[in-house]
DNA sequence: AGGATTCTTTGCGGAATGGTACAAAAAGAG
DNA sequence: CTCTTTTTGTACCATTCCGCAAAGAATCCT
């Protein structure tokens, strides 16, 4: 039922839009969005300016579209992996070792989150961006604190979902900008199990 | 001893570089480093290129130093916030509380903190920056650590000092993150308190 | 007063920026 | 085969960018 052979009148592309976009979200990744020229985006890309703005428009709406395939993206992983009735204390586990293998992939090893790394600088000028982030932000928020309120016999006593499930959220953004700055795998992965003690209680011994 | 009266031999400055560097930083905490123009810089200090260039060096120089005076006035407020001797809950509460007033300061209302808000971008390409930005992080960490040392009996049950300090920072980081995206005091403020009920266990009571 | 020294101002130049016009090319429709 | 439609490649435009050179202005020293 995917029925895109519609079989277009004209000349037929000569790339993946989703290629390309993948590509282009890679650009952005590294330097942020400001820091990005067409030209960046098109040697990433391996096409020229005039096919990049046929495709998705400008500048900004091609930031905008990767920003975007980002949240919806994350936002189907976290809601998966919430998805699962494994005891909760191993659901954040394998959440954030997860999460720091994501932010630590890509050539440079130290991209974190696309989102906060850089549309948080974005936000303070650029409504459409700041809009996406808080929606990002949001989701994710409500994503974590209804999964609580599923399991909240196993929250840390007395911690209610709405109070964990921020800082669950909190737990990506201080590994999306640590992560940035270069930190080791390892070292991540530690705060990760830190957040899981503190928002789950210590581990029971052993 | 300040001894800054050396009389210079020229022509005298018509400017207060304090005040300068003050309102540069001002403009690249909106608009991060790579959108902030040195017109921009120029038109918001009041004074010319040259003079700033004179003054600073180039525009990463000047966005380094602005960089680093946050930090600074951040390592310096964090370690006076924690020197007193009050209960481990209110001198949290208090520093989330005043951090939440600083990243809503400023005319935009949302500027969040300057380093997360835009050196966090910065990091994958600019080691300058990134050393930064790492060096405040290790350094909030091993600020918090420390007082939580101090107080250790103070923390939530099984909660070690050396897990709660990096916890406290990642609260600096959600609150910046999330007051960039125009989020209320009010609602920063309620996180803050979350976050002081993981790191030290629910209130007593009412 | 006159020279030395430092800062300020004006204006420029080379490079890079985001964006576009236009013609050639590749496909389908008739 | 010809016409239409869409994409591609080249070249270009106007603007903005950062940085600097050179001349003028303000102060100190002798």
């Amino acid at each position: 039922m995917v029925q895109k052979e519609a079989k277009p009148r004209g000349r037929p592309r000569s790339f993946d839009p989703d290629e390309v976009l993948d590509r282009a979200r890679a650009v952005f990744w590294n330097l942020g969005y400001a820091a990005t020229s067409l030209d960046d985006l098109a040697a990433a890309t391996g096409l020229n300016r005039p096919s990049l703005y046929a495709a998705f428009g400008d500048k900004h709406a091609l930031y905008m579209a990767a920003l975007d395939r980002s949240r919806r993206e994350a936002g189907a992983a976290l809601s998966a992996a919430l998805a699962t009735e494994i005891p909760l204390r191993q659901i954040l586990q394998v959440i954030f070792d997860r999460t720091v293998d994501i932010y630590r992939a890509g050539e440079v090893g130290q991209r974190g989150c696309f989102l906060i790394g850089t549309a948080v600088t974005q936000a303070v000028d650029d409504p459409a961006a700041r809009d996406l982030l808080s929606r990002f932000i949001a989701e994710t928020d409500a994503a974590f604190t209804a999964r609580f309120q599923r399991s909240a016999a196993e929250l840390a006593p007395g911690i209610t979902p709405a109070v964990a499930g921020p800082m669950a959220s909190a737990t990506f953004h201080t590994l999306a900008v640590r992560a940035r700055t270069g930190v080791g795998g390892p070292e991540l992965k530690a705060i990760g199990r830190g957040a899981v003690a503190l928002i789950c209680g210590p581990a029971p011994h052993a």
